[in-house]
DNA sequence: GTCTATATGGCGATAGAC
DNA sequence: GTCTATCGCCATATAGAC
């Protein structure tokens, strides 16, 4: 988030929107609760986006670069593969637990609209190609066991979000509800999944 | 219910509700659109399950069932750690590709209504507490690397249910949007999860 | 740009005939 | 049990004053 003030209407409203939409998702946030909470009236919303959907795809799209940022930078670098992973990880799982509501809430969202989800995609300019020419090279060079370079992304997106998209039910089926004691757990976490996955993986 | 002469409205609504509340959620469903696949009319639902919330809360218990199914049978019996591992994965992908759906489901509706999440929970009668000591168990006998039990619970869950959570996203990201190919690759993850994990933790 | 008031339509739920 | 018709409310969106 821009750690800049600004007191402008537009940003007024699109913080309001990103709280709500991210707390209810499209179908159950209502205008009138984002004009609450942005402290104005329902049809300056209108005035500003025009329509719920515009203003919700806003939101998603600010959301979802935020919540799989271009990692591309330092995966592609010249460092060794241990500390690239190393680093993305800690780097992923600091991001979530400062945003920690993002996962589900692109989760959420993704089935509801698969049309615009491409739309977004695109615009984003992925291309996870370049990473597992990254992944292969690094099992042809014997740094790291054989296997398909998707599953391995795959694994280290699972282990990295989903404890942030079952939130509320992991807090409450493994930690009693507590959510202090789960925050501390995930932070822990940084440091369990580099191992799980270097463990797995790594060839020494 | 009765079980010989049953009258096959309420499973006709059961099944309609189960179809469109998974696509669309509680808050994106309609009852007209349930009514509509059940081949009756909006006051019948009503007459059967009183309000929407009613007719919900059935199929999330359902799903919710068959999402986490009682897992502690053979998870706690005396088979080998590895074999138990493999056992899990492999059942449990198994039956998620069956209900690739399940998981999205569950996961979009937790947030949504924490408290019902809790009384669900408590319903099913889950306690993790004797997993986490059979865990604890194998790594005081050496067998497996000493790690957070409850690390490793979620590495297993996460690796196993987020590619069907993440489905349009993964499947628009690494497979070219083509379903067949992502289907295939989910079935070839069976193996895959279980060498991931056992490569990782299996002390040898 | 920002407000109040209102149009317009849709939704969950119920009444009541059969 | 199943239907048609309708109520009452609430949501998005717009009109129009200031």
């Amino acid at each position: 988030m821009s750690g800049i003030k600004k007191d402008n209407t537009e940003e007024k409203i699109l913080n309001a929107a990103q709280t709500v939409f991210i707390k209810k998702g499209m179908d159950g946030s209502r205008m009138q609760e984002i004009a609450d909470e942005a402290g104005i009236n329902k049809a300056l919303l209108h005035y500003y986006f025009r329509t719920k959907q515009k203003l919700f795809e806003a939101i998603f799209k600010k959301v979802f670069k935020h919540t799989f940022p271009n990692i591309g930078e330092f995966m592609l670098s010249d460092l060794p593969i241990e500390e690239k992973l190393a680093t993305f990880i800690e780097k992923y799982i600091s991001l979530l637990l400062k945003n920690p509501f993002f996962p589900a809430f692109i989760i959420k969202e993704i089935s509801r609209d698969p049309d615009f989800l491409a739309t977004v995609i695109k615009s984003q300019g992925v291309n996870p190609n370049k990473l597992f020419e990254m992944f292969e090279n690094e099992m042809e060079a014997g740094r790291i066991i054989r296997m398909d370079a998707r599953d391995l992304m795959i694994n280290i997106l699972a282990l990295s979000i989903f404890p942030f998209v079952a939130k509320p039910l992991i807090n409450i089926m493994f930690f009693g509800n507590d959510k202090k004691t789960y925050n501390a757990f995930l932070k822990k976490r940084k440091e369990s999944v580099k191992e799980f996955i270097l463990n797995s993986i790594l060839i020494r």
